[in-house]
Order: C-alpha cells, then sequence, then structure tokens
DNA sequence: AATTACTGCTACAGTCATGCTGCAGTTAAG
DNA sequence: CTTAACTGCAGCATGACTGTAGCAGTAATT
C-alpha cells in the first residue's frame, strides 16, 4: 500500500471512531469530509458501511488486545496488574470510544472477540477476589461493572487528565471507594 | 383526551424511549409498530421527529425531577437524602433509558433543564464534601461522575436487582469502594 | 343510542444515505 | 523520469425514512 493511501485509511479509521463515537449514525459522507477525503475514496477501501464499522472495531479491539497482553492479567501480582491495565486501557478508549458493547452487536466477529476479553478481565477480577483483594461480600460481576464504568468515565469526562494520575484515581476508588474514614 | 389515546400515548413514549435508547436511530416506523399503533397515528401527536425525541426526554426529566424533590438533597441529611435519591433514580433510569447526556445536545430546552438538575447534584455532593462525608483529596466532579456511572451500571446491567438493594449497593460501593480492608 | 374523538389504511412527494461507475488529474515509488 | 497507484469529481440508481392528506371504520363518552 502506498504511504499516502495508509496515512488516509488511518485517518478515516480515527475520524469514523470518533464521529461515530458522538452519534453512531453519523453518514460516511460525514466521516470522509472530516478525515479530509473524498465519500468514494472511503467506499474504495470499505464497500459497505458495515464494512468501515468492523474495521474500526477491530482497530480498537487490536489495540486493547495489546494492553490485556502487556498486563499480564494472569502472572501479574494482582495489584500491578490492575493498574497497568487501567494506565494501558484509558488511552485506547480514549483513540477509540466507540461503545463496543452498544455496537458490535451485528458483527459476530467483532462481537466474539470482545467477548473473550471481556472474559479475560472476569478472570481477573476473580483472581483478585480469590487472593483477598476484594471484598468477599460483592459480586464479582458487580466488581467487573464498576471497574469498567470508573475507566470509561475517567477516560472520557477527565480527558485531560493523564493515564498514571488518572490509573491512581481509578484503582484507589475502585478499591477504596470516595468515602471518608 | 380519551382513555384509550392516552394509553397509546404513553405506550409511544416508553417503547420510545426503549428502542432508542437500544438504537438511536430507530425509526417512528419501528417505535410505531413496537407500540402497536400506525406510523400516522404518531405523527398525529408528535409532528416532527423531534418533537417525539423531546417529549420522551421530558417524560425522563420529569421523573428525574420528582426524585430530586422528594430526596431533599438540600435540607435532609447527607446520607439518608444520598440513599432516597439513588433508591429512586434507579428506577426512573431503567423506564427512561434512553442516554440523555448525549441526545439532548439539540434540544435547547430539554438540555437546559438537565443542567439544571445536574447543578442540584453538584451542590449536593459540594454539601456531602463539605460536611465530611467524603474524602477531601478526591475531586467532587469526580465524585460526582462516579456516582452517575454506578447508578447507571446499577440500573441496566443488573435490571433484576430491587431499587432497596441495588441503592444499598451502589451506595456502599461509592463510599466505601470494593477493596477488602 | 347518538355523537365525537380517534385510529388504521392507502397513497404520494421530498429528502438523504448508500453503493457503484467512469474519467481525468495528481502523486508516491521504482 | 516513468509508471502505477491513488484520488477527486460528477453522475446515477436504489431504498429507507419523513411528513402530509383523505377516508372509512371503530370505540369511548355523554
Amino acid at each position: 500500500m502506498r504511504a499516502d493511501a495508509a496515512r488516509n485509511l488511518a485517518a478515516v479509521l480515527r475520524t469514523g471512531a470518533r464521529l461515530l463515537a458522538e452519534d453512531p449514525s453519523t453518514s460516511m459522507s460525514a466521516i470522509a469530509g472530516e478525515a479530509g477525503v473524498d465519500r468514494t475514496t472511503v467506499h474504495r477501501r470499505f464497500a459497505t458501511r458495515e464494512a468501515l464499522l468492523s474495521a474500526v472495531f477491530q482497530a480498537k479491539l487490536d489495540s486493547a488486545e495489546r494492553v490485556l497482553d502487556e498486563a499480564r492479567l494472569v502472572e501479574a501480582p494482582v495489584a500491578v496488574a490492575l493498574h497497568r491495565y487501567v494506565e494501558g486501557i484509558i488511552p485506547v478508549s480514549r483513540e477509540w470510544p466507540v461503545d463496543t458493547r452498544r455496537m458490535m452487536q451485528k458483527d459476530p466477529d467483532a462481537d466474539r472477540r470482545r467477548h473473550e476479553q471481556s472474559a479475560r478481565l472476569d478472570a481477573f477480577v476473580q483472581r483478585a477476589a480469590d487472593e483477598g483483594y476484594l471484598r468477599p461480600d460483592v459480586p464479582p460481576a458487580w466488581a467487573r461493572a464498576v471497574l469498567d464504568q470508573l475507566v470509561e468515565s475517567m477516560a472520557h469526562r477527565f480527558p485531560d487528565v493523564a493515564p498514571p494520575q488518572a490509573a491512581d484515581l481509578v484503582v484507589d476508588t475502585f478499591l477504596n471507594g470516595l468515602g471518608a474514614a
């Protein structure tokens, strides 16, 4: 692939992720315009709208998978893995803000990958509970949901907090809550 | 208004909220069909699609406002008001699952009301912090975002937990977090 | 029971997004 | 420099959604 074509492709994917996050019904014309290319250029690379969506999803899943690998959720100590995961996943969520849970439903392949990654996190939360890092009286599913939402909130409602500090706050809130002693 | 007309109107609003939450680009035909009425019937009550959206938003805002009033966020003790608010707002969020922050942007009137209600919650969180219920080292804006997200998670990812128990878990997580002592 | 409100159905025009095609011009790469 | 890749532009067909209208039939209200 020629270098300028690769640049355009990346621009379309990133712009698409951004606009589709704001409005999932954004037209391909709007994405193309915002990305600085013609509508037909997008159609050359992605035959259908679905294909474009799939490509955006796969790009996000690729980034997320790298974070999951590097966090060493299975081997590393719970506290270390947790912090590494949060610090890594926040930039991914900011760069690919599309709502995966909602939009991937019609893409079986992406949905399958998403569930695989979700299962890895479920297992990690279970391990954290087993090793005594979580209160035994709260359901793991709730802990998992809270972790997701804390990450999403920090990523999108506080876009200016740098990943390390963001991870500090998320992990601290996750474990200790916000109430005064 | 005739009784059956009122029933249909309510059905359209509730169905609209549900379908629009799943997919914000749901067509009026789909909403009408799911609500059990003809498309033109919906058009008679709501001249444009925007008008239908506005009506759904107002319905949600009405319910939320009632909860805010009854929680007595200004007068009641912080712990009481917090629990009352969470217990009340979860059913509202379940009944009107449309994402307010995202979809009300183009409706100035709804957006204004939403901000007013948001400000009341901001003030309440500030009061909680002032009265020592929250850790002094966390930004109130973060506390506020976490509260919102805990409510949303509980409302939609755990639809089977009854409001009282749901409020218990949300408030407990909010104040104490999920980490073991 | 009579009246009025309300609904379903059919039909039509307008708009917009999608998907495809051909061609001329530009630009990266050898 | 030459070539091949890539792009922008103009155009066209299709389908979906929106919004409006008229009319006959049904059901709530008095």
